[in-house]
DNA sequence: CGGTATCATCGGTGTATGCCGATGCAAAGG
DNA sequence: CCTTTGCATCGGCATACACCGATGATACCG
């Protein structure tokens, strides 16, 4: 019983953690906007196509994103509307404590 | 607009960071179930005192929770509603895509 | 006043992981 | 075939950060 919770207060983290590297998110966002290839991706974030790759491997993994190979390409979406949901409640909870969490450096190494 | 939107990435996953981590959230959704105090926290979680004020001071500045002193001891409560929102949006796709995070892999969690 | 309880903060350490360039690999095109 | 294009994966740093024990700081109690 209890160590369900952790379990699943564990399982729970690691997702979170899936939004939680700003690459990321801006790879989910971008995905907000329908799909797109990796190469619309990389040129969008402007990091290296291998960083991309690596994290949509991750975000797929994790369920988040669902890919469709088309020829040379690959195709990702966002795999379900409650990831959708989950960031649209996101910007709400940003809404009201976004001035916050720019001020938070508890954890952030000044370099 | 471009950079615009490029920061509120960074804030958006500086904020889900502070859920991404086990020990966090397991201290959000302890507070689910109402004020807590720090040494409340500690026995639940089983952790080291100076481990959970770390992560309370994080939460707290990122405006996720707020605290109210009372005499010697901190009582800490969820700062808004909208917090606790999130927390079921998260348990909602969680029933979804549960099962494929727990297999994710490609970055792993600390211990 | 000492003594104790509660919490915050500091210093040091180990490790997870975000990043890149290089390489591997499959699909189109000539 | 050979080349090009689009992605995935590997090897390797560099560093953010989660952790603990020790030390302060403050309020309560005898």
């Amino acid at each position: 019983m209890g160590t369900e919770v952790q379990s699943d207060v564990a399982v729970a983290a690691h997702m979170f953690r899936g939004f939680g590297d700003p690459t990321r998110l801006a790879i989910l966002t971008e995905l907000l906007g329908g799909e797109r290839r990796v190469v619309d991706l990389v040129e969008k974030l402007g990091c290296s196509q291998s960083n991309v790759s690596g994290h949509l491997a991750c975000l797929k993994d994790c369920g988040l994103i669902t890919d469709r190979p088309e020829g040379r390409s690959v195709h990702y979406r966002l795999a379900t509307t409650a990831v959708v949901d989950l960031l649209r409640q996101a910007e709400t909870l940003l809404g009201e404590i976004g001035e916050r969490v720019e001020l938070c450096e508890n954890y952030r190494m000044p370099r």
